[in-house]
DNA sequence: GCATGATCATGC
DNA sequence: GCATGATCATGC
C-alpha cells in the first residue's frame, strides 16, 4: 500500500493534515500498535527513526536510501526537524539539519548545479516538531509545515554562499585532505561529521588516508535564520551589516569590502572618515569601532550570526606580538566529565570540540603604535581552527578531565604544555566558583587557544 | 617578553 | 545577575 503524490499541492494537502497534532492522532491503531512493538525494543532515542516513520506511516511511502528525492515524483525531500521553545513564540532548531552523505569518490566529479546533492535536496518539505524532552516519539507535535525551495525561496546572496560552500567542501576533497573537512570551512553549508557506528572510516581517492564520514548540512544557526524569518515572518531582533540589496557576494568578500578603506588607518582617521566621534577609550573602544564601520548598532549581527560567525577583537603590540590568548566560555565541571570528545554522535559531541569544530572566527586586527596611544587597524580575517590540530585539543581536553576526575584543581593544562590550548580562570574573580563533581566549589574555568598559536595563524594570513 | 592568575566592562 | 569578551597585574 504504497501511495504516490504526484505534485507539491499532493504532498502539501497531506503534510498540513498533521499541523498541530502528533502522529498518535493521525495514523492507524494497527500502526500505532507496530511502532510502540519496535519503540519497546529500540528505545525512543534511535536517530532519523521519527523520519522512517513519518515516511512510512503518515505518508505511505517507502524512498529507502536513495539519490532520489523522498517524493520522487514531486521532486521533493522530505526533513523532520526538531524545535526549541523559549518564551514568547520563540523557536530555534534544536539540531542542525543533515542532508546525505558525502561520497569521497564520486562528488570529485560533480559540478554544483548537476550535483547529486542538489539533485535530491533542490525542494524540502521541512516538518517542525516541538521538541520535549523524553517524550514519546508519537506524540511530538507539528507545528510548522514549509516548503524551502533552496534555488528559489532564499535571498540570491545566500544561494551563492552555499554554493561556494558546497564547491570549497568538493574542493578540498579533491586536494586529498577529505580527512582534513570540518564544518568551521564553511558558512551556511557544512560537512558536519556522521557515522552510524563508532569510529566509521571512509576512503578517500585522494589521499591514502581515511577521513571521518560526513553529511553535508545546514547549521543550526541557518535554520533558525529560516526559522525566523520564513516561518514567524519576524522582524528579526538582529541588526544588519547589508540594509540596502547587497551585491551577489560571499560573506568574506562582502565582510572584508566594508573593512577595506579603513585598513592601515588609526583610530583617529576612522572616526573621521566616519564622520563620527567617540568619548572615550573604553573598554568597548574598540568593538564600538567596529560596528561604525559595519554600521550596525548592536552586537546581534544577522551576518554574522546566522553562519556562526564569533567576532573576536586582537590586539597587536606595537611590537608585532599577542599578548593576550582568546576565550572560550566558562566550563561546568560536573558536565565536562561526563562528555565525549567524539563518539559518532554530534548530538554527544563535547562543547570544546563543537566549538573548535563548527565555529568561524572574524578577526578584526588591531596594532597599538609607539608612544601614543593610538591604534591602527592591521587586517580583517576569517579564520577557523585547522583539523591538524584538533587531536592536540583532545589531548589538552581530556587531560583537563583527568584532572578533575582526580580532584586536582590546582595542575590544569598550563600554555607552556601545549602548543594549542591551555585552562585559565574565567571569572568575576577568584572567588567566582561552581560546583566540582566532588560537591567542592572552584574557580570558573575555560579553554583558551594560546596567543602564540593564534598570532601564528594571523601571520601565515599577513604573508 | 612571556606565562599565569586574576579581574574588569558591557550588554542582555 | 550573569555570561561573555577583553584586558590587566605580577613575577620570573
Amino acid at each position: 500500500m504504497i501511495k504516490s503524490y504526484k505534485n507539491k499541492n499532493e504532498v502539501q494537502i497531506k503534510a498540513e493534515s498533521i499541523l498541530n497534532k502528533s502522529l498518535r492522532d493521525v495514523i492507524s491503531q494497527e500502526a500505532i500498535n507496530t511502532i510502540e512493538k519496535k519503540v519497546g525494543e529500540y528505545g525512543t532515542k534511535r536517530k532519523g527513526y521519527l523520519g522512517n516513520i513519518i515516511e512510512r506511516y503518515f505518508f505511505e511511502i517507502n524512498p529507502g536510501n536513495t539519490s532520489e528525492p523522498d517524493f520522487q515524483e514531486a521532486g521533493i525531500e522530505l526533513k523532520t526537524t526538531p524545535l526549541k521553545t523559549h518564551l514568547a513564540r520563540k523557536f530555534t532548531s534544536k539540531e542542525r539539519l543533515v542532508f546525505s552523505m558525502i561520497n569521497y569518490e564520486t562528488i570529485v566529479s560533480e559540478t554544483w548545479l548537476l550535483s547529486s546533492f542538489l539533485k535530491k535536496n533542490k525542494t524540502l518539505l521541512l516538518m517542525f516538531y516541538q521538541w520535549i524532552e523524553n517524550k514519546h516519539i508519537l506524540d511530538y507535535r507539528f507545528i510548522f509545515i514549509h516548503f524551502l525551495n533552496l534555488l528559489q525561496d532564499i535571498p540570491d546572496e545566500d544561494v551563492f554562499q552555499i554554493q561556494k560552500d558546497w564547491e570549497y567542501i568538493v574542493a578540498k576533497i579533491k586536494r586529498g585532505e577529505a580527512h582534513l573537512l570540518s564544518e568551521g570551512d564553511t558558512y551556511y553549508l557544512g560537512a558536519c561529521t556522521k557515522a552510524a557506528n563508532n569510529r566509521v572510516v571512509r576512503d578517500q581517492t585522494f589521499n591514502s588516508k581515511s577521513a571521518k564520514p560526513r553529511a553535508f548540512s545546514f547549521k543550526q544557526q541557518y535554520i533558525n535564520y529560516i526559522i525566523q524569518t520564513k516561518l514567524l515572518g519576524n522582524k528579526s531582533s538582529t541588526d544588519s551589516i547589508f540594509k540596502k540589496k547587497r551585491r551577489i557576494e560571499t560573506i568574506e568578500d562582502g565582510i572584508k569590502d566594508k573593512f577595506a578603506q579603513y585598513i592601515e588607518k588609526s583610530d583617529s582617521e576612522i572616526l573621521k572618515m566616519l564622520n563620527s566621534t567617540l568619548e572615550n577609550k573604553s573598554k568597548g573602544y574598540k568593538r564600538l569601532i567596529i560596528n561604525r564601520i559595519l554600521g550596525v548598532e548592536s552586537r546581534n549581527i544577522e551576518e554574522l550570526e546566522k553562519a556562526n560567525i564569533t567576532l573576536k577583537v586582537i590586539t597587536l603590540e606595537h611590537t608585532g606580538t599577542l599578548r593576550e590568548s582568546i576565550s572560550f566560555p566558562a566550563f561546568d565541571y560536573r558536565d565536562l566529565v561526563t562528555q565525549t570528545w567524539y563518539d559518532g554522535e554530534e548530538e554527544t559531541m563535547a562543547d570544546f570540540h563543537l566549538q573548535l569544530e563548527a565555529k568561524k572566527f572574524l578577526f578584526v586586527i588591531f596594532q597599538k603604535q609607539k608612544g601614543t596611544s593610538n591604534i591602527v587597524l592591521k587586517k580583517v580575517m576569517f579564520w577557523n581552527f585547522p583539523m591538524k590540530d584538533i587531536d592536540e585539543a583532545e589531548r589538552v581536553w581530556q587531560k583537563t578531565i583527568n584532572c578533575i576526575n582526580q580532584g586536582n584543581y590546582d595542575i590544569f593544562p598550563k600554555m607552556s604544555e601545549s602548543d594549542v590550548a591551555h585552562v585559565r580562570p574565567h571569572g568575576k574573580n577568584s572567588k567566582d566558583k561552581i560546583l566540582t563533581p566532588h560537591n567542592t566549589l572552584e574557580m570558573k574555568r575555560c579553554f583558551w587557544l594560546n596567543a602564540k598559536y593564534i598570532k601564528k595563524a594571523i601571520e601565515l594570513e599577513l604573508k
